[in-house]
DNA sequence: CGTGAATGCGCAATCGTTTGTGCATCCGCC
DNA sequence: GGCGGATGCACAAACGATTGCGCATTCACG
């Protein structure tokens, strides 16, 4: 399988009648270094011709840095981390590094995950995007020595992240279904002691506000992340004596948990009830009906991280905080005006 | 940052009082090697003590192996390589190896992609589960000189591969259909040229023959695997004189997009038309109707891949060559007999 | 024509580990 | 007490690259 040996910088540089540091300089085009231009001629040819590959394991060992980024994501089922982590190989490989993933378990403390990773050097830096978002976690990747940024995170005294305007997208959504005419408006929150879940929570009673409407607490409901978490939440706004007229999903999971505990309790969407969501998501455009929802950059937002990262391991950066806007209403079959019961 | 430098083999060695090559032979539990009891316990002691990790990359440029792999998937949106990726890193992780994930974009030949990630013992091994899945495939990797095992992929002339048995699942699940009383089934297709599809489909027909009937061609659409390949191939169908009672999708996406066409064009689900799709995930539940599935062990099929590769890098193995039968049928509300109109 | 500064390259150390080999020391045995 | 074979460890050479430094050669200039 592995018939030829691997070229290395020596056989390049006897090939060309050099040293290996001569050619070593050459090939890196190294800063300041004059090389004659007919040497540096043989040199490139020499490694055209003969398929030279510097070997990234040798480089690393001598220069520190492995030219690779770390990624810790808690699950892969949420679409989020699956969009994230896209936008975050393309920016790295645009940068010439690779991506390690590695999956840190369930709030776990994640056991020496960091350490492992940041370890000799085997990632220069990390990309974390974990369910603990607190001062453990500061605490955590602060003892394992490595250089990171926050992804869809944002938390006390860490000072480079990459994060959405949760605040700003919940306004804006709630916004949208209070000039679609609605007053009594619920809301599934996500965890509210997250840094995402909490934000959004705060626009929407925000956009309330300012609409006159004073946020009752009856109407927001902790639903988390997941189809479950959304059933439950809304049946349990079902149970309300005074139901809203629309609902505000954090997360298109809980949206669909939502559309299906309405559907299984025979209330029509979005007749009797108008469903939304924040994170547009290609599942949003499966669902029945498909998902009104506000669309977030995830793809970006990895992306976005990942290039401030590299900016931050490069020198090119002191430090990177960005909080991307929602990037508008993608409006589909799940919202309407509410009833005109009030009216008449 | 890094406030205190790392700790090396040196210096354990030097701690302990003994030559680093004494104090690597133990910490390694080099095979028979002896060591006085007295010297192992000081070393070990050490080097807990100090915190020694051991320098991966110094480690691989020695030893010429990573403990890396690699994994090359051609989109992260489709939820079965989410699933992959889950049970890969699980099992990488847990056979003391790192998981680094490549997007191979569409179908491009993937310029060098594997030669980047081989150069140089970057991946001991590739996990390869790109959408090009034919002799040009094997022949880069071969180009690339990298050990490697398909995942969910079957070429001729790869000994190394862990797929699905996707002739028995498309043959289980249209037999259920068959179960329930119908005998017009429509099949939305995947790419008929790859592996998945073509076995699929075979599985549909045979199913279709061993129960006395014909299978007709126009029953069959290719759908790809995607919302809207399902829509458009589930429209031809109903555009049929005589349209199927049931459909089987080859995969949740193109079953999502059954449904929505489905209900665009008014056809009750599951009163006028059943559906169901191979391949459980969890958006098959929040569909609505939520949709019947034949589960696959995709996890399992990343975990079992790994672990097969990891025994053929580690020489425990010479070939893996796995396809996982599925896990049987999770009915839900997408499907029932059809309308008895025959009997009437 | 002699001197000093550029210019272009090679020498050798180094990154942190693994591993082949060789030198002591110790023991038992005749 | 001398000898042979274990036994336990240290020495040193790799792996393939980068990089500080110093030695030639060339060139310009007085």
């Amino acid at each position: 399988m592995k018939n030829k040996k691997a070229v290395r910088l020596k056989d390049v540089a006897e090939a060309a009648g050099v040293d290996a540091s001569t050619a070593s300089r050459v090939l890196n085009n190294e800063a300041g270094h004059r090389a004659a231009a007919d040497t540096r001629d043989r040199i490139l040819a020499v490694a055209d011709e003969l398929g030279y590959r510097p070997n990234a394991i040798a480089r690393a060992l001598r220069t520190s840095r492995s030219k690779t980024l770390g990624i810790a994501v808690p699950q892969l089922d949420n679409p989020v981390f699956a969009q994230i982590i896209l936008g975050a190989t393309s920016a790295a490989h645009a940068r010439g590094y690779e991506l390690l993933i590695s999956l840190v378990e369930n709030a776990a403390g994640g056991s020496g995950v960091y350490e492992r990773l940041a370890e000799a050097n085997r990632v220069d830096g990390l990309l974390v995007s974990t369910l603990e978002e607190d001062a453990s976690l500061r605490r955590t990747l602060q003892r394992a020595a490595v250089r990171y940024v926050l992804v869809n995170r944002k938390i006390r005294g860490v000072a480079n992240f990459v994060a959405l305007d949760n605040f700003a997208a919940a306004r804006e959504a709630t916004g949208y279904l209070l000039s679609l005419g609605h007053r009594r408006i619920g809301h599934l929150a996500g965890r509210i002691t997250g840094y995402n879940g909490s934000q959004r929570l705060a626009g929407y009673q925000a956009a309330l506000r300012e609409a006159g409407i004073e946020p009752d607490p009856a109407l927001v409901s902790e639903a988390g992340y997941t189809l479950e978490g959304g059933v439950r939440a809304t049946e349990a706004m079902l149970a309300l004596r005074r139901r809203p007229t629309a609902i505000l999903a954090a997360t298109v999971l809980s949206g669909s948990g939502a559309l299906k505990a309405l559907h299984a309790a025979g209330v029509a969407v979005p007749a009797d009830m108008s469903v939304m969501c924040i994170h547009d998501m290609p599942i949003a455009d499966m669902l029945q009906p498909a998902l009104t929802a506000l669309r977030m950059p995830a793809q970006q937002m990895g992306a976005v991280a990942t290039d401030g990262l590299v900016d931050l391991l490069e020198g090119k950066a002191d430090s990177i905080a960005r909080v991307l806007q929602p990037e508008g209403l993608v409006v589909r079959a799940s919202t309407a005006p509410p009833r005109t019961r009030s009216r008449s």
